[in-house]
DNA sequence: GTACTTTGTTCGCATATTGGACAAAGTACG
DNA sequence: CGTACTTTGTCCAATATGCGAACAAAGTAC
C-alpha cells in the first residue's frame, strides 16, 4: 500500500520465466530497424501467419509503421516494417555526489536534451529533488509534444541500490537522503514509471546498448571519477549481488603496506586513484614541477585531466600512477571474473587511449594467464553522458522486454 | 556431425527462454517431495485439471507414484504424489589432477556407491579414461539394477571448460588431453549423456543443491587443495565468465612483493596457498619444531591438514598463515561481487572452523565497508565428496530443468 | 510469355490451458 | 445423525496461441 503505484523495482526477476514469444517481434524490429513480416518471421522462427497476426496488434500501438516496399529477394516485394524511434520519449537522471543531469532521449538513444546543474546532492535531499523535477521539465518543454509521449524515468544515483528495496538509498553513502523516496516523487510529478539503479551498474548497460559492449553479454564497465565503482553485465543483464553492492572495486586492497583509507581498511584502490588522491599526489608534486600547467591554478580532477590531455608532463605522471594502480585492480577483476572486456569511463575516459594502454601495460603485468590477458579493456566511447544516458536506457531495457509497459501496448 | 549425439553441451543459453510451464510441475514435486494435486496446482499457479492432466503423463513415466492420502484440510483428503529419488540413479565423476573418483547417486543427491583411485591423470587420458569406465562399472555392478536405470553422467574436471566447446579440455593445463575427448568415450561406453564443468564449478552446483548453498542464488564457492579455484553461482545458476576461466582465484595477487609465481607474475595466491606451498613452508619449520608430528615424516598436504587438525602448533601456524592469505583473496571477492555467502571446500575445508574463523578474521580486517563484512564465509558441509556429487547433480540440475532428459519422458 | 519465387493473408487444425460443473469424500456443528 | 459447507480430482466445453496448407498478389528469370 505504502509504495507508488508507478515506481518499479529494478529487477523483476519473477517474471524471467514464460515470457510469450510474441513479445519478441518487437525487441527484433527495434534492433533491425527495418525488416519485413517474412524476415521477421525467419529470425524469430515463429511462421509468417503468427507474425502478421502480431504486427497487426502492433501497428495500432504506433510503435511501428509501414514504410513502403523493400528490394524483392526474388519474388513479390516485402512490405517494410520500421521501428519508430520517435514513438515515445524517455528521462533519465544522473544523479551524482556534486551534480545533476539529465537527459531526453528518443527510444533509439539519441539524446534530445541535455541539462546539466552542479549541485550539493548529497546533503539536500528536497533540493535535488526540486532541481531534477524542473531539468526534467525544462527538457520535456523544450521538446515538441515530448510532455505527452514520456513513457519512463531512469535514475542512476551514487550508490549501491538493494534490488529487494529500490526505493531506499543507501544511508552508510547517503545519510540524508534515509527515508527519503526519490523515485516516489518523480513518479508523481510526471505521472509515468520510475526506475533506479546504481550508477555504474548504468553506465555499464549504456555501453552494453551503445558503446563498446556492444554484442558483449558478459563485461565489466569500471567508472573512474570522484570515487571508483565497478558495473558488471553478466549474460546480458546488470549484475547487482546478494545486496546490491557488487562492484565495489574502490575498496579493493591494491597494497596492504597503502595509506589508510576512509573505509578504515589500507591500500585501497581509492586512496590510490580517487579524486581527492589525485589532487594531493599533483600538488605534492607541483614544487619539482614549477612550469607545470597546473602551477598556480586551483587544482581539481577536471583541471588535472585537462592538462593530462594537453600533455602536462605533471599530470602526465599521475595519470601514469594511477593507470598502474587501476590495472592491478582491473587484473583481479578478469581473474576472477573472466569478463568478455573492461571498459573504462567516467571522467578519466576522456583521456581515452593514453589512460587505456598504460592501464593495459599494468594488466599485463599482473596477469599471464594467456586466456586472460586477451581481454579486451577499452575506454568508454559515450562520454560524459553515458550515465544519464544509461538511466533511460534502463526504462527502453525493461520496455522492451516486456511491452506492456509501453503506453498503449495491451498487458498481457 | 563430429559431435556424439549424447554429448551436452554444459549451459545451453539459448533454450532460457520459452520453457513449458508444465515442466516446473516436475521440478516442483522434486522440492516439495510430496504434494497433492490441488497443492501443486496452487503453487504453480496453474489449474487444477492441467495439474491433473500432467501429472497424468509423469505417472506413466515412474518419476512419481501416487502414496496416499494426505490429511484433510477442511474438505476431501488429498491424494499424495511422491517424487519417486530411486527412479534412476546418475554418474558423477571427478577427476582431479591425481585421483579418480566416481559417486553413483540417487535422483535426491544420496550416494549409493563410491570409488576412489590415485592416477596420475594429466599425462594419461587413454588410462585414466579406461579407470573411469572401470569405477563406473564396477559402482553399476553393485547397485541391483542400476545399470538399466542410468539417466546421466556429470563429469567434473580440474580445468577451464570453455561452454562452447565442453568437450575439449584445455591444452593449457592438460597437454596431454588435447584433442582427446572424454565425454564421447563415455558417451559411447555406457550409451547415456554425458556432461562435463569444472571442478570448482561443481563443487559450488553440489553446495548449491546440497549444502551450505541452499537457498542461495549468488554465492562463491572456493576450493582449496592442490590447487585454489572459485565457482560462482549467479542467479542461480554456474557462471563461467566470457570465456569459461572466471574463478582463477589462483593467481590473484595478493602481495605485489610475493613469490614469483608459474603464471609468470609474482605474490599470486597460490603462491601462499598451494599444496607445494603449503608443504614448503612446513619443511622450512620442522626445523624449529622438532616436537612437531610432522618431524621425520614425508610430509604432504594430507599430512598437514591431519596434523593441524591434531592441533599440532606447527601444521596450526601454517594453517593460519593460509587462512590469512585466503582472506586477503576472499575480501577481494566480497568487494567485487557481493556473493550471499563464500563456502570453503576442498581438502583445507577439512579444518571446518579451524580454518573458517582466521579466515573471517583476515577478512574483517581488509573489509570494513558493513555490508561486505557482513557476508557468510563457511566450511563446506559434504566434504570430499562434494566434487563427485557436483558432476552427478550436473546432470540432474539440466534434467529437472528439462524433463525430456529422463528416460521415459518424451520431448516436448 | 511461361515457370518459378516470395510475400502476406485466410482458414482450419492441433495443442495447451482454463473455468465451470460435478461427484466423491471430507469437516463443522447443531 | 443430518445438514451445510469445503476440498479434491475429473470431465468437458470454451479459449487462446501458434502452425501449416492453400491462395492470391506481385515479382524475377529466361
Amino acid at each position: 500500500m505504502s509504495t507508488a503505484t508507478n515506481t518499479r523495482t529494478v529487477d523483476p526477476l519473477s517474471e524471467a520465466r514464460g515470457r510469450p514469444l510474441s513479445d519478441s517481434v518487437l525487441e527484433l524490429l527495434w534492433r533491425l530497424r527495418q525488416a519485413s513480416r517474412a524476415e521477421l518471421a525467419r529470425q524469430t522462427g515463429l511462421s509468417r501467419s503468427t507474425v502478421s497476426e502480431i504486427v497487426t496488434g502492433l501497428l495500432a500501438t504506433k510503435l511501428i509503421a509501414e514504410v513502403g516496399d523493400g528490394p524483392s529477394r526474388g519474388g513479390r516485394r516485402p512490405v517494410l516494417l520500421a521501428f519508430q524511434d520517435d514513438a515515445n520519449v524517455i528521462l533519465g537522471v544522473d544523479m551524482g555526489a556534486s551534480h545533476v543531469s539529465v537527459a531526453l532521449t528518443d527510444l533509439r538513444g539519441q539524446v534530445l536534451c541535455w541539462r546539466h546543474a552542479d549541485h550539493q546532492v548529497r546533503m539536500d535531499p528536497e533540493g535535488t529533488t526540486a532541481l531534477i523535477s524542473d531539468l526534467c521539465q525544462e527538457c520535456l518543454d523544450e521538446a515538441p509534444g515530448a510532455g505527452a509521449r514520456l513513457m519512463g524515468i531512469g535514475v542512476a544515483v551514487p550508490c549501491p541500490v538493494n534490488p529487494r528495496f529500490p526505493d531506499r538509498l543507501s544511508e552508510v553513502v547517503l545519510p540524508a537522503w534515509a527515508g527519503f523516496n526519490l523515485p516516489e516523487a518523480l513518479s508523481h510529478r510526471f505521472e509515468v514509471p520510475v526506475f533506479i539503479d546504481n550508477d555504474a551498474n548504468l553506465g555499464a548497460l549504456a555501453e552494453h546498448w551503445w558503446g563498446a559492449g556492444r554484442g558483449l553479454d558478459d563485461f565489466a564497465y569500471v567508472k573512474v571519477a570522484t570515487g571508483v565503482g565497478a558495473g558488471y553485465m553478466i549474460r546480458g543483464q546488470i549484475y547487482r549481488g546478494a545486496t546490491g553492492v557488487a562492484g565495489e572495486i574502490g575498496h579493493m586492497t591494491i597494497d596492504p603496506a597503502g595509506a589508510p583509507c576512509v573505509c578504515g581498511n589500507r591500500g585501497c584502490l581509492a586512496t590510490f586513484v580517487g579524486s581527492e588522491s589525485l589532487v594531493d599526489q599533483t600538488r605534492a608534486l607541483l614544487d619539482s614541477h614549477p612550469d607545470s600547467l597546473l602551477a598556480g591554478t586551483e587544482v581539481s580532477l577536471r583541471s588535472i585531466e585537462d592538462a593530462a590531455i594537453a600533455d602536462d608532463p605533471l599530470a602526465t605522471q599521475v595519470m601514469l600512477e594511477a593507470a598502474n594502480h587501476l590495472g592491478s585492480a582491473i587484473a583481479g577483476v578478469l581473474n576472477l571474473m573472466n569478463p568478455g572486456a573492461v571498459i573504462l569511463g567516467g571522467g578519466l575516459s576522456r583521456l581515452g587511449e593514453q589512460l587505456v594502454v598504460p592501464v593495459r601495460e599494468a594488466v599485463m603485468r599482473r596477469t599471464l594467464l594467456s586466456s586472460v590477458a586477451a581481454s579486451r579493456i577499452e575506454a568508454s566511447e559515450l562520454g560524459p553522458r553515458s550515465i544519464a544516458l544509461g538511466a533511460a536506457t534502463l526504462v527502453l531495457d525493461r520496455a522492451l522486454a516486456t511491452p506492456s509497459l509501453f503506453p498503449g501496448v495491451a498487458a498481457a
